[in-house]
DNA sequence: CCGAAAACGATCATAAACGATCAATTGCGA
DNA sequence: TCGCAATTGATCGTTTATGATCGTTTTCGG
């Protein structure tokens, strides 16, 4: 066998499991120990695996703590705050009572610190919503069925027959990842097939952004503009993009991040 | 076992508890005490733990307290650790890559902590057990659509077309109110409903419930007891109910502390 | 305040993992 | 086909992790 192969096998053999063992390794590859241990060297310094006593570990940054609550974290700590504002007009849109659906991103995930003290019933494809709301409120919260997509905290099914059929939402809550004359766009097909089970369940759609997104183009539409209703957005919302919404009658809340908003975040976290 | 699986576990096991014993964390990893000290302390320094007389606790105490985990301490007791090795012996039917079904319960719940440093395909009803397969480890976590009770941790719903259908597992885990002549027994109908649904998607059924439950009678039956392939309990059945499910053909696995287990017996006193 | 039980830290023997070295084998180009 | 270099496997001395033991400290209850 040659080296190459080793090595394929070695990293296929370290995603497999947390830790793969020299020994483990020495039964898949036939090879000695010496050589397994040059091998896992040899990635070592090429950085494609880690190095840990008794044989090797995949490289993920992400140890064990928080994989789901990372890729809210890592998103921006500086638009966190815009995120809040425009999540904030978003929850007070909602009567007490109401059945929302509420979309997964990072955008909608900050609406759960306004949702706490509420009483809605909410649908959502996103775990992480769905755990805070458990944990941190009486909202009634219900999902779709599917597999969870650990990066963005996702439940998606491939399968049209889930309970999503069974929910029925005045308003739908979403993000997105650019807002054009086009449509709204998002970046995977994955999700667009989701959010597009979800939006057919729904009269109102809310679309929740902030105004770096007006600048943003994606390759793949979700649905076209005059399908939002309503559309909550930060103070920086350039000109154009303005007339652009008003010409599709979308009615447009800004949401600013004023003095008495500021404090209230902060005691939120 | 390998130094970063017990970090695994024991990391996965402050999360579950305010603070895990030293005893506790023996017994997951089968390690010796002193091997744990060294590990607290090496999380320790690491500030991945903070370290406490008598074990560790989690960095963060917020999560556990409120509603989600409630249900399970409330319910858990001195049972858990006939519950943790029942559980330990329904990890060890599966195979690296299995497809498997899980019910929600406190027995089964306990699977998470073995199923930490596993990579097996897991749906499951239960929102607690998908949470910490989510956060601790790499398995691939399914759900099913519908309302989360906050009581049981559990999803369910009225309606038939949801994903389950879709999903097919060579095994499913369950506990269960009582167990007599007259088969499975469960105290609640919905949730009877519930595990119907499942148990039409697995070939073998698993039943995992402690010696004491042999006795206790519920007005609910789920399925007849040659339903069941496997029955993993304690060393605390009693003969009759040995004979019961020896008659009706099902494998029996008795949980007791073993050579696997070592040393628990005299420090349990 | 005292005594028992548990928890802890230190130490040591053992076994596993490791690194270095060297001989044997393989691969590759002339 | 030959020869050289690289790779591999085995051996051995060293390092490291682990589990058991023992003495000390802490906690709890009387």
């Amino acid at each position: 066998m040659h080296e190459r192969e080793r090595h394929r096998i070695i990293l296929s053999a370290v995603q497999e499991k947390p830790v793969a063992t020299v020994q483990d390794l020495v039964e898949l590859t036939s090879a000695s120990e010496a050589t397994i241990r040059r091998d896992i060297a040899a990635l070592h310094v090429q950085g494609r695996l880690r190095r840990v006593r008794g044989g090797a570990e995949a490289l993920h940054p992400a140890q064990i703590g928080s994989l789901a609550a990372k890729p809210f974290r890592v998103s921006e700590g500086e638009n966190v705050a815009k995120k809040r504002a425009i999540a904030r007009e978003a929850v007070a849109l909602c009567t007490e009572g109401d059945a929302i659906i509420i979309n997964g991103g990072t955008t909608t995930f900050q609406m759960v610190h306004y949702l706490t003290t509420r009483r809605l019933q909410v649908f959502t494809n996103s775990f992480a919503i769905a755990e805070h709301l458990v944990k941190h409120s009486k909202n009634q919260v219900m999902l779709p069925g599917g597999s969870i997509y650990r990066d963005q905290s996702i439940i998606l099914s491939p399968f049209e027959n889930d309970v999503t059929r069974n929910f029925y939402a005045r308003r739908m809550f979403m993000g997105a990842q650019g807002v054009g004359a086009l449509g709204v766009m998002e970046q995977d097909a994955l999700i667009i097939q989701a959010e597009q089970k979800l939006i057919n369940q729904a009269d109102e759609l809310v679309l929740m952004i902030d105004a770096s997104k007006f600048q943003r183009r994606s390759s793949l539409i979700l649905c076209p503009l005059d399908r939002v209703s309503t559309l909550i957005t930060d103070d920086a919302i350039p000109d154009s993009a303005r007339t652009m919404i008003e010409n599709a009658g979308i009615k447009l809340i800004i949401a600013g991040v004023t003095a008495g908003q500021a404090t209230e975040s902060s005691s939120a976290a």
